[in-house]
DNA sequence: GGAAATCTACTCGGATACCGCGTGTCCGAGTTATGGTGG
DNA sequence: CCACCATAACTCGGACACGCGGTATCCGAGTAGATTTCC
């Protein structure tokens, strides 16, 4: 399958609404947001405990409570976000087959093992420029190019929505003042 | 887990060897190859029809068959062998959770599926990166970088042990001349 | 001694079993604002 | 009118079920060289 998973996808789209509900400094439920683009609730809250233990989000509990992002968008980057939600793992995984070799026996040579393995080196390396190329693009970078192609008003549209969902909270039902 | 497969690094492993077999033009069976690394022999065999389907090795048929490389080592990249193994597989599969926004409800807007999903992008550009730098190397810079550091007359004893191997076959038990 | 039959080991391809991990769900515990209630 | 309590909805964390795909194994079919057998 392919190597970020479902969570990475779920949570960068929720923080770039998130990025937009900077400016009005209310935060947003994960139910809402789970709701406002049909995902599993439950799952993407899990993925957001995981983004606070990284620092990304800060979460204030509570019935009026929720996430906000931790610091400035331009602060927040692509690797960021990947490396919170779905560790650091890496593309290629050694298996040292270099010290199977059945010319050496039970006890492979000094020089077989020494250093990195050198198919292993190029993996790393082509790691190294994924990771680099993930780095280079913030979530400003990448909500500034969603919101370049939504018409004006959709941006407000989805702020009064989340508002309108978080305001009639608590109130006991039909009976919103 | 990792996004390249185990089957990669044992194509990898064994191709390193054939690479040092071009200069002596005699084919290794896959079952050498296997037993000379310790991995599991009808997997081997199964990735080599894999590479050979993509043209990388070229198979020769009945007893004294065996793995040759179909083209020079300075002409199949790393990355060849990753898309013969494993096929084309992305790094991130989007799903185009934009056109799920509540806002929209069945049929979204045109702009919003308009162009690729922005944070695919993001990701298909990392992807770029990462197959540039498999692409840049081949097999004989590894082969040469491996060559390098082991002693001068390894290469010759892993040919022996080879030969040694296919010369004993359709010999009776205790008959060889 | 030479031709035919047999045997061995190889490549090729499909079917299948196993198992770990990603995905999703459920439940209980602790927390905070709101609405209702009693003094 | 004010203090207090119950309720609703939230975050947090662990446990668990499900399904898919990577890994590995097995088996049968076809092929080519070495050996044996037979004329």
């Amino acid at each position: 399958m392919a190597h970020f998973s479902a969570g990475v996808e779920y949570a960068l789209h929720c923080l770039l609404f998130l990025v937009d509900r900077e400016t009005t400094g209310r935060a947003a439920s994960t139910r809402d947001l789970a709701d406002l683009q049909q995902v599993p609730p439950e799952y993407l809250a899990k993925l957001f405990t995981r983004l606070q233990k990284a620092g990304i989000i800060t979460a204030a509990e509570g019935i009026s409570g929720g996430m906000r992002l931790a610091r400035a968008a331009t602060d927040i980057t692509i690797l960021d976000v990947v490396h919170a939600v779905d560790g650091t793992k890496s593309l290629f995984q050694c298996r040292e087959i270099r010290r199977n070799c059945a010319l050496f026996g039970a006890h492979p040579p000094a020089w077989s093992v020494a250093g990195p393995c050198s198919i292993h080196a190029v993996m790393l390396d082509a790691q190294a420029r994924m990771e680099a190329a993930l780095a280079a693009s913030t979530l400003l970078d990448v909500a500034q190019r969603v919101g370049a192609k939504a018409p004006p008003q959709f941006q407000s549209d989805v702020i009064k929505w989340l508002d309108n969902r978080a305001t009639r909270r608590g109130k006991r039902e039909g009976r919103m003042k």
